[in-house]
Formats: structure tokens, C-alpha cells, sequence
DNA sequence: CTGTTTTCACCTAGGTGTAAAGTT
DNA sequence: AACTTTACACCTAGGTGAAAACAG
């Protein structure tokens, strides 16, 4: 694998698994209670912008969803609104690290992708769902490659800068839609360009940011005139501490860069193959490598960022509820608004009834609130996963039909590695878990309630939400790639089943 | 090219441009008075649900829109809602061969799609728009290869078959941002499982259809519960005759096939080398070739699906409102709600004040209204093309750094021929116009409307609405495809210019 | 024989990090 | 020296019609 000549600092494979030269303190200081959740064998992390948690060790085995919505003490909402952030144990990682997005003139995704469920909505009202990134103090970063750490290398002034927002395509929807589906924000896209006229969320390289997701209740028509006054339901916001980052136009941490590649399917391309990854990677990662055609493979989470269900192992911390920090307590030009933090909402964890401006400007008129946030320790945490070490197994065989000309080339140097093991080892197993849809966003705008008629589904709105097969897939019917992720030849009556929801609300 | 062996009765080249065996009439009383629209260039047509309109002659150079909205006589509705479609030309240009769509398990996208301007909205109100396909006639229809005719080979009950709505994934949206861009519904897909569940339109195969574009004001809320009751502003639904199609599960009209090859990109693979095609075709097909630098580009349409601007030839007659014809009169079940045809507005071509049952259940209840249709001439009216018999001329100059390993094949036994020359020809012309978006569902979803910072944007939301370049493009910035299809290298200050304008309606 | 399904090569469209070049 | 931009190979994801296989 090729490295920038800078970070050969590093070599590549004495990196792997290994543990960065991290912050200081222990993750328990971090990630507050543990909450592991098993909803699908999926470990998340819920936040809560009001009331308590109900906290939960983490369980070893699949289990009925943690009721966790004991939101005692509220004033009047027991439906408190919780957000649960998916994807965290993959988010933990890169935060260990010290997570690094590209920023890039056009635009660039984030990876991971800020990936939510939402809970405690009302079914029947409407709801807007969005996101924006704020920054997390007011520095400028550098990154010191000797020691592997970024380090503060002067202030900047944020307060002219008023976020942009990133409404959620699906908006508005119904509670019962959104709390239906993982809401992902996988398009959202960072740019460093200041004149930007795309929509992208503009940020300033170099400095830590953190997103935050929105939930907005739909006071009354929907037109824009009325939302030029407050909304009736307050706007809930929600942001995970793992999910923070620094910007970057190229990588700084050559641990982020392997992660990425990793994780990312689009960086396939950049995989080194003579290394372990994939669905087994966790595994691989966690315990120490065994062979063996007993594996229970539902322990194994695609815990790349295309797997919205599947099993994880149960190695990470669980999360707690981020509280909303201030940060941004300069005014911000032209303040338009005074809103409390929690409005309508008790929210023991935030900062209530502070007055504060509000900075983003929806044309015509303010709308989302701005959160201030309050960093007691600007600096990054991290962990040591001593899971990470691990001593790849190399074979003699080089699976040459999945490599590219890319890949085929490093081969010369490396050797095929066990996950081209993984893949004839785990093809005939029935993967129930671990799919994904295909989502494209159109496909995510219609939705349907009821079926008149079996052989004639009435005319109705589509939502596509993926859930579990109605009956077993035959195994020649599954693919696998490298990676873990499981796709699906259609068949007359082996398709994949989505459940019918509703969508758009009419 | 390689055809399948039941059409080789007639031979490519000598099929290229030829007119069909068809059926009756002369277009004229297909496509009512002309209405040639130059808006950008590009003629198009415009239908609408009520009142008349003001026909216009066509016009040979780009001009100001034609005010076509005299809507007199209306009761109320000054602003009676216009539809247009975009891309006409090229509807009718399968349709004059009789227009063909795959119908999949799986489903199958539309080729031409349906993409439409709105006019005559409310810019504040909140609309849904939507698609649906409906039969045109009751019948089963076959095709015969030696006459390349369709033939009707039975009858069929479209009664219980509640038509599947495709709403718009924009929907719901200010009449003021659907105004403002086209409305594609490129991304509808055709199937001809009954049993599908992703929400595509469901149809039957060997049938013709005509697909439908709804306006709905949104009356309140927007939540379900509120749309049980009647709209208040009522659907307008809208359709044009050019649109038709029969459904197949395999091309049989090699007409077709040419012409979806030649124009959809994705077909691009099995395109003939051998042929002229890309922004020239237009032209080839309705001059005779010279080659010449004078060339005004600007007379060159190009009328892929992707071209939402550029100029065409003035070629083909324009269009006439498509009046909402009854079909559907037997009752589906079940019945919810009966409306008139035309809610709320003046419709002389329709058929208003019409109990109905409502066939769109839209869960729990009815939303759209069932719109009958009526056929007077049932079988498919087509006109000669004379512009269309053309001899290409063959060229010696194989050009194999745009052909794939499939035209390399071809190309053994077929020469590269006019395609290739234009490309180079026409390179370095700075075209202004034929630019479009992007359009990912995604970034439509997002607008903005005001910029309160020169250097920083405030927080608002973007909507992409292309328009020409604040300035000139250089020539090195602009790649085009064979097809004539624009594309812009990005640089700082050249990037194509997006237009902000409000979405969400927050 | 007629019509449908499946697989496939070939495309479009666009998301990756790399490496070199450019910028400050 | 630090940071940014750009062209690029390599991916994912999925839309084409062709052709063969399949179904009745």
C-alpha cells in the first residue's frame, strides 16, 4: 500500500489494529454509562435532548429492543424524543483515532455518515429531521506527525459564520415514518468552499467540528410564512461526542486514512488485500483468529456504513446522551430569535431558557435554533482497544478474480490474506441479517399504508424499509463481497421483503 | 448491430430514419393546432385542465415565452394551471413509430421519462405533484413483424387495477419551486409483477398506456389524516397523447430499439459506430450532410432525456392540450370518494361534475381522483417523417478511444462514420446552454433563499435550479459527450452557477 | 410459436484516496 | 513547510438492450 511519503513515519501494517498514541483519558470518561442495544444485534448509542435514560449493561446475546424510554420526571412529555445515532461502534473507532473529514472545494461526503433512528416521535404529526455541523471550540488546528497529534495552532472567530442547515430529503414526514426507518444523512457533503452555491455545508479546514440532528415538529400548513414564526413543538437537537472531527483537505492521521479505506466502499480500490477486513473484521480484531465453520456468523456486524442491521460484537463501550455544549455564545449577525435551549421540553442536560440569537437564517426568516455548545475538554479523547492487535494470517492464494489491476499490482509485493478466505468460507451461509436497501432516495419517497386487494396493491405511496426476509433466502440466491455486505438475486418470490409504511402524510 | 433474429426482416441501416408502416391519419389531427414553444430552444408542449389556450405558430429563433396563459372564460382561476411537457419532440418521435416501454420484475425506468414545467401555481401554496400510468384501452395487443403493426389480440378488465401513484419526491413544495424547475419523473419504474412491493407502477404487459401528471394543493396540515377529506384546491391531472405507449417485455418494433439506443445513454453501448447520432441528429435527420464549420450550434437540439435546454430544429409540430378522456368508467373497489373531474376549476375539454369512484387509495383513505378516459380512436396515430431517410456517410476514420470493447467488435464489420468527426468539430464551441443539473434527488432537496453574507452564506436551503454560467465558459472547462451532453470541469471561479431558491417551504 | 425471465457486457454517474502540482 | 487543488485509477451503484434460456 502506497503511503504519502510523510507518513511513512508509519508503516503501514505495524498500523494495523494497532493503537494510535492517544489523548489521556480512559473512554469511560467519554462514553458515560454504557448502553448497548441489541435492536437488530446492532450495538447503538441513543441521545436524548430531554429527561433521563434508562441506562443498560450491554448483553452478549441478540435481545428484545431495551426499553429505554423511561423518561420519568418530564413535565408533560413522556414521549420524549430520543435519537439514537447508528453506526457508533464505527464512529468510536475513527474517534479513537481522532476522526479527520476532507473537505473539498466540490464537496465531499462524509464517512462515517451521520446515521440516526429516532424515537418518541408523535406517529401522527410532522416532522422535519435535519442536520448541520458546528464547531466544537474556536481553534485552529495542526497536526504534528512526529507525535501523532493535532495540536492547537490559533484561534478563529466562528461568529460570523451561520451554519448551513441540511434538511433531510424524506422532510416533512410523519412520526410514524421517520421513527420507522434509520434516517441517514450519507449525502450530506463538506465543502471548504466559502461561496458555495450547491448546498453543501461549508467548513473552514483545519478546526473540529461536530454535527448535530435536528427534529422539528410541522406547526401548521407548511408554507414558509408560517414557519417564520416559532414553531409550536420547539426544535430538538441532538449530537454524539464520537462523531466529532477535524477538517482536513488530506489526511493528516495515516490511521484515518486505513480506517477509511477499510470501511469505505467506495475506497475499495485503496484495499490493501493482504489484510484482514469485511465481515470478519471485527471478529478479527477482537478475538484472535480461529478457523472454524462453527462460527455464529450473527455475531458478525457489516460494520461498514452500508449495514443498517446485522450482529456486532459486543466490544465497543456503549453510549450516553451528549448533552447540547454551548459553544457559540457570540452573536451571530443578524440575531432574529430568542429561543430556550430545550424549548417546550425538559431537558436536565442542556442549558434551558438561556437567551440566546439564533444564527440560522431560513429564508426568510430564522427557524432552526442555534445551540450553543460548551466543551469542557476541548481535547480529544481516546482509548486503547486492545482488541486491535492482531497478527493476520497470510495465505498463498491470491484470489486474483476479485482484485483489480490496482490491487493485483500491490499483490507483486503482498500476499492474499485470510479475507479472500472469508469469502468461500461464508458464501453458503444464509445471511438474514446484514442487508441493506439500496435506498436510493427516491425510492425512500413514497411510501404505502394498505393493500386492498392481494393481487392488486391499491394505489398508495411506497417507503421502502427493509426488514427481515418473510421466509429464508436459498443460499445460491445470496452474494457476498469482500466486504460483508450481502446483496440479493431477485427471484419470483425470493425478493427482498420491504415493509409497506407511509410516507409524505397526506 | 446485432439484431434479434425475428426483426432481421428488416435490415439496420436500412430501418435508420425510415418511417414505419403506420397506421392512419395525418399528425395534424393528432397534434391539434401547433403550439411551438422556443423557450431556451427548446419547443415544447403545454397542456392544461382548464380554460384555453392561446396558440402561438411556430417560431424559427429562440424568444421570449409565449404568453399562452390567456385563461379567459375561467370562473375564477386567472392562474389556471399549466402543464407542459418537456421533451415532447422526442415523445413524438417514438411515438410516430409507436412508442415502446420494458416492463421487468424487477422494474424498469420510463425511456423518454415524463419531465414537465408546472405553470400558474401559487408560488406560496404547497402542491404534491404526481404520476401515475392509466390504460388507454381495454384491449390486448400483439404485434405482427410482417406489418409492423400493432394488432389487437384480445380484451382485458382493467377494472379492479387501482393504478400505483408515483408522487414526485419533492412533494410536498411551494408552487413558487415547482414552477421554477422541471419536474422529472425519470426515476418511475415499470413492472409487470403484481406482486411487487418497491412501490413501482404496475402494468401489464402487451397493453397501452398513457401516463398522468397530477397537481395537488396541499389543503392543510400536510399530515394524513387531513387529506381523508377532500382537497381543497382539488387535482388537476394532466396528460398528452404523445406519451403513449405499449407495454412490452421485449422490443418488437426494431424501430424502437434503434431509437432508444440512439438516444437513451445508458444504451450507449449497443450504439452503431456506423451512425450519425449525438447533438447532430436532429440536423442529420432533417438536412442532408455537409460537413461545414458555419454551423450555427445553436440550431442543434440536443433531445436526450438529459438535455433540458439547447436549441432544436424546428422540426416537429407542436403540441395541443390532451383533454382527460374516460376509460375507467367501471367502478373500482373500493369506492371511497366520488369527485368531479375537474374540482374547483373551468375544464371545457374535460368531463366535469362526473361521479366518480376514487381508485387511488392512498392509505387509510382516497386521495387522487380517478380520472376516466375516453378514447375516440383507439389504435395509434403515427405520421412519415420524410426528414428521416438519410444516407450516412461513411468515413475511413475508426476512433477507438471512445468505443468500448463492444463497438470495437461491431467496428470490424462497420466503419465509424460522422459521429466521430463531430466530436471533434464541435468541441471547442463554447455551449452556454444544454447544461443540466446534476439533479441528484438529493440536492434538490435542499434550498435556499437568501444569502446574507457575501462570504458566508447563511444557513438556508438549497435548491439546485441550473441557469447559465455567470459568465463565459472556456473552452477547456467543457467536455462533451457523443451525445452532445455538456459536462463542466470545475475550477474556482467557473463552476456552473446555481440558482437558490426556496424548498420545504419551511 | 409467443411471450417472459435471466444473465451479461457495456454504459452512466459519481464517490474514493493517491500523487503530483500548485499555492501561500 | 504547510496546506490545497487537480487529474486519475479504481471502486460502487445501477440503467441499457442482446441473447439465451425458460414457460406455456
Amino acid at each position: 500500500m502506497a503511503l504519502s511519503s510523510r507518513a511513512h513515519a508509519f508503516s503501514v501494517e505495524a498500523l494495523v489494529g494497532r493503537p494510535s498514541k492517544r489523548k489521556l483519558q480512559d473512554p469511560r470518561e467519554e462514553f458515560q454509562p454504557n448502553f448497548q442495544e441489541k435492536e437488530g444485534g446492532k450495538e447503538e448509542r441513543r441521545c436524548c435532548a430531554a429527561g433521563k435514560r434508562s441506562e443498560q449493561s450491554a448483553q452478549k446475546r441478540p435481545k428484545a429492543e431495551p426499553s429505554a424510554t423511561a423518561f420519568s420526571g418530564s413535565v408533560e412529555e413522556r414521549d420524549a424524543i430520543q435519537v439514537e445515532l447508528q453506526g457508533s461502534e464505527l464512529w468510536k473507532r475513527f474517534h479513537d483515532i481522532g476522526t479527520e473529514m476532507i473537505i473539498t472545494k466540490a464537496g465531499r461526503r462524509m464517512f462515517p455518515s451521520v446515521r440516526v433512528k429516532v424515537k418518541g416521535l408523535d406517529p401522527g404529526k410532522q416532522y422535519y429531521v435535519a442536520i448541520d455541523v458546528v464547531p466544537v471550540d474556536s481553534k485552529r488546528y495542526r497536526y504534528v506527525y512526529h507525535s501523532s497529534q493535532w495540536m492547537v495552532a490559533g484561534n478563529t472567530d466562528h461568529r460570523c459564520i451561520a451554519p448551513r442547515l441540511y434538511v433531510h430529503p424524506d422532510s416533512p414526514c410523519s412520526g410514524e415514518t421517520w421513527m420507522r426507518q434509520i434516517i441517514s444523512f450519507d449525502r450530506v457533503k463538506l465543502t471548504n468552499n466559502e461561496m458555495d452555491d450547491k448546498g453543501h455545508i461549508i467548513l473552514q479546514s483545519m478546526h473540529k467540528y461536530k454535527p448535530r440532528v435536528h427534529v422539528m415538529e410541522q406547526d401548521g400548513g407548511g408554507d414558509l410564512s408560517q414557519i417564520q414564526s416559532l414553531p409550536a413543538g420547539g426544535v430538538k437537537t441532538f449530537s454524539f461526542k464520537e462523531t466529532e472531527f477535524t477538517t482536513v483537505t488530506a489526511y493528516q492521521n495515516q490511521q484515518i486514512t486505513k480506517l477509511k479505506i477499510d470501511r469505505n466502499p467506495f475506497a475499495k480500490g485503496f484495499r490493501d488485500p493482504g489484510r484482514n477486513r469485511g465481515i470478519l473484521d471485527g471478529l478479527l480484531e477482537t478475538y484472535p483468529w480461529r478457523p472454524s465453520l462453527t462460527l455464529d456468523f450473527k455475531t458478525f456486524g457489516a460494520d461498514t456504513q452500508s449495514g443498517s442491521s446485522g450482529s456486532s460484537p459486543v466490544t465497543s463501550s456503549g453510549g450516553a446522551p451528549s448533552p447540547l455544549n454551548p459553544l457559540l455564545s457570540s452573536p451571530c449577525s443578524p440575531p432574529m430569535f430568542h429561543l430556550p435551549s430545550c424549548l417546550g421540553m425538559p431537558c436536565p442536560e442542556a442549558y434551558p431558557h438561556i437567551n440566546l440569537p439564533l444564527c440560522y437564517k431560513i429564508c426568510p426568516t430564522n427557524f432552526w435554533q442555534q445551540q450553543p455548545l460548551v466543551l469542557p475538554v476541548p481535547e480529544r479523547l481516546s482509548s486503547i482497544n486492545s482488541s486491535q492487535s492482531l497478527t493476520p494470517l497470510m495465505l498463498e492464494i491470491p484470489i486474483l478474480s476479485s482484485l483489480g489491476i490496482h490491487q493485483f499490482k500491490k499483490m507483486v509485493h503482498l500476499k492474499t490474506s485470510v479475507d479472500s478466505l472469508y469469502r468461500h468460507l461464508i458464501l453458503p451461509v444464509k445471511m438474514l441479517y446484514g442487508l441493506q436497501a439500496p435506498g436510493s432516495i427516491f425510492q425512500n419517497s413514497i411510501a404505502q399504508k394498505a393493500l386492498a386487494c392481494p393481487f392488486y396493491p391499491s394505489c398508495g405511496f411506497y417507503r421502502y424499509n427493509f426488514a427481515t426476509p418473510s421466509r429464508p433466502y436459498a443460499a445460491d440466491h445470496i452474494k457476498m463481497n469482500d466486504q460483508g455486505q450481502v446483496s440479493l438475486r431477485e427471484s419470483k418470490w425470493n425478493h427482498a421483503h420491504w415493509h409497506p409504511t407511509i410516507n409524505h402524510c397526506l
